[in-house]
Formats: structure tokens, sequence, C-alpha cells
DNA sequence: AATTGTGAACCTCTTCACAGCT
DNA sequence: AGCTGTGAAGAGGTTCACAATT
């Protein structure tokens, strides 16, 4: 009998490029209901984003079939599939470790909100900081993160804190049960990915990576 | 004959996720070498990372012979060389696109001047942030585009600008001859991938992507 | 006639395993 | 003995090509 803890890959085994890929979908398809369009085909949709028809349809694989053969996809029905399989049909609780200005950019991305994500708490260790709110939304004492994620029931985090400190505070999130973690801060959040999913945005080395295409493309 | 535009896939065709590691190599090693450590071994610098030893050797193997067998890397030698692989011994001008809370995070970030990357000039199209300075750098009105570009030696654009708009202004830049790209606006900026690099930062896609994962450990 | 869904082929990246060097 | 560099094997993701369906 092999380990039974919560296993992030599952029996499906979704390779996470493909949930990528999806988000963009449900994008597309958004705009194209607003649009007023109703039904579009794999070919078209999938040349919205540059990509291979048959790479759409490989996709939408892993979850069923959700077309009809000769005439496409509904832009209503795949749109609101994919809201299931994405699971951004209930809301979430979100709280950002850092009242700074990478946190001031997040609370008042108007993004968010409507895709169900919703930026409940704030914590700092800055006393100036500590008290006050941010958008509307309340700065507390760090040293009460325990606290503060049981109280709004805190399901996923967000990493703005600078790389000193970011791996203390995200042990003691991991320890209050979060599970989910979008890290903004320039390390990897050492951590067990059987029982913690972390989403790594990182500028500086994105800003790496154009360097070296730069200078290769230079020779 | 094939075409001879420029590619940025080059003869080595150096993954793009070698790349990132890479720029992860590169800060362990600055971290060893500010604390005192001369040598390290493929196995012990592949632990940091949790990755295998035998991805970063196969790594490192993409551009050359770096370590001694039977002894290891040497920290301070390794190090200088990503840096010169990466292209980040030279320094970067780098300019924003749209002065909002984003852009007051990317200016007021530490972690860029330091490895090179100078943000030069910040475009917007409000009247009143156009001709003030955010952290010391100048606001320009983002009619005057090309004008700025040129004047600063641009060869970075950040795009934090509202997606309507993302588009029509990327064009621009390609226009000018910009070649590489940090996309922060979350859409997929429609261009030729043989003559520019873009690099997409989409948080709100990252955050579809953990709910995902929590939807799917939730069964 | 058009377009999906999918097995098979293909390609890319990762891991293994060991020869070769210090 | 220890550790790198690398060919070969393995795993994973993409594309092809066509049968199935409307």
């Amino acid at each position: 009998m092999d380990d039974n803890l919560m296993e992030f890959r599952t029996s499906t085994n979704v390779p996470e490029v493909t949930v990528r890929r999806l988000c963009q979908y449900s994008r597309h398809l958004e705009d194209l209901r607003d649009q007023g369009v109703k039904n579009i085909s794999s070919k078209a949709l999938s040349e919205l984003m540059q990509i291979k028809d048959s790479q759409l349809r490989k996709d939408l694989a892993y979850f069923g079939a959700f077309g009809v053969r000769g005439l496409g996809y509904d832009v209503e029905g795949l749109s609101s599939r994919l809201a299931t399989i994405l699971g951004t049909v209930k809301p979430y609780s979100v709280a950002v470790l850092g009242a700074g200005n990478l946190c001031a950019a997040l609370t008042s991305y108007p993004g968010f909100k409507p895709h169900g994500f919703h930026i409940q708490a704030l914590l700092d260790n800055d006393e100036n900081k500590i008290g006050r709110e941010f958008h509307g939304i309340q700065v507390y004492d760090v040293k009460r993160l325990p606290e503060v994620l049981e109280m709004h029931g805190i399901e996923i985090v967000i990493v703005t804190v600078p790389v000193k400190i970011a791996q203390e505070l995200f042990d003691q999130c991991v320890e209050c049960g979060i599970k989910a973690f979008l890290n903004f801060a320039p390390l990897r959040l050492m951590h067990d990915r059987t029982k913690v999913k972390v989403a790594d945005v990182d500028a500086s080395c994105s800003l790496k990576v154009l360097s070296f295409f730069l200078t290769q493309s230079e020779e």
C-alpha cells in the first residue's frame, strides 16, 4: 500500500501547462460571449492563442467531450464548464503577506474580485501600517497570523514579503493548514509538493530570461 | 535556403525551463559566495532547489564544462560564468508602460537595479501623471513613445497597462525595434516569435491554477 | 462538408547509469 | 574515492492523421 496523503497530481494527472491554457481558453470564451458569439470551432479558438487546434482538443479531452462534431463548441456552455473545472465558480478567501507596493497593486487590481478571489486580510510587521486599511482591507500584525487566517477562513496566501522572512512565514501558513500560495518573493519556497501547491511569479527571473534571449540573438 | 530572420531559438536550442533554472542556480551561488563557500557539488546545489543533480549537470552541459571531476564547482567561477551566459554582466535600459500601482511596485523594487536592469522611463496617458516623477523616474506622455524609447536607448519594455490598450502599445514598441517584453497584462500579446520575445507574468492565471489544484484535491 | 475526439507517431525534457577525470 | 560529463533510456507533452459524428 502506498502513501495515502492527499496528492495534488490526481489520477487524471493533468499537466500544469494544460491548466494554464484552460485559463486562456476561458478568458477568450468570456470575450466571445460578451461579443455575442454563440459557437466556435477548435480551429478558430486556437488561432486566437497561436496554438494548434489539436492542442486545444487534447487539453479538453482530459476532462471530457464538450463539443459537437461538425459544429464546434457552444461558447456559453464551454465557458461555464471551464469555470467549473478551474474551480472558479465558488469564491476564495485570500490573504496577502506584506503590505507594500506590490500589495497595493494587488488590492487595487480589478481582475481578481470578479473572478472570485476576495482579498480579506493583509499582514505586515510595520507598526505604521498595522491597524490601518489599504483599499478598505485591514492590515493586521503578522504576529497574529494563525488567528487572522482562521478568522477569515483564508484558503490562498499571496507572499509579497522580502526573501529573508518569506520561508519562515510561509512555514507558519503551512502549519495553519494553508495549501495554496502565490509567491512573488524571488526564492523557491521549500515545501512538500504532495501537501502544498506554490505558484511562483518571479519577475526578476523573467527579466533575466529576456536578457538571455537578447544576448543569444546578438550573435 | 531557409529564412534568415534573426531566430531566438538558436542552434544550441536551450529550453526556457533550463534558462529559468540557470537564474535560480545563479541566485543560490551568489548567496553561497556571500556566505564564504568556495566550492560546491552538483548534488549539494541541486538539493537547495529540490531537483536532481543530473538535471543541473545537463543544464550546464548546454554551455560547456564548468566543473572539476571529483571536486565539484568553484562557486565564484560558476557564478560569473552564469552571469555571462544570462547576459546580466552588462546593464539594460528598461521602460515601463503604465504608471500605476504595479509600476510603483516595480520602480521601488530593490531587486532590479543591482542586477543591471535600469528603469529609465515611465509612460502613461494620464495628464495628472505626465511630467511628474515616480521614485525619481520621469513619466512621459505615451504619445511620445517612439521618441522616448529612442532617447533612452530602451532595450526592454515592461507592460503594465490595461488589456484594452496593451496590444496597440505593444505593436508600437515592436515597430520601434524593441525585442524583449515583460508583460503583466492578462492577455497573450500577438507577436512573431522569431523576432520578439515576450515573458508573461500573469498573476490572475496563476491564481486560477491554484484554484484548480485546490478543487482537485478536495475530491 | 465540417469538425470533433483520439490512438499513434513524434519531439522535448528528465533521469539513469557509468565512463572518465582529479 | 568522489564527482563531473554524457550517451542511452524513460517520461511527458505535442502534433498528426483519420475514424466517428452531425
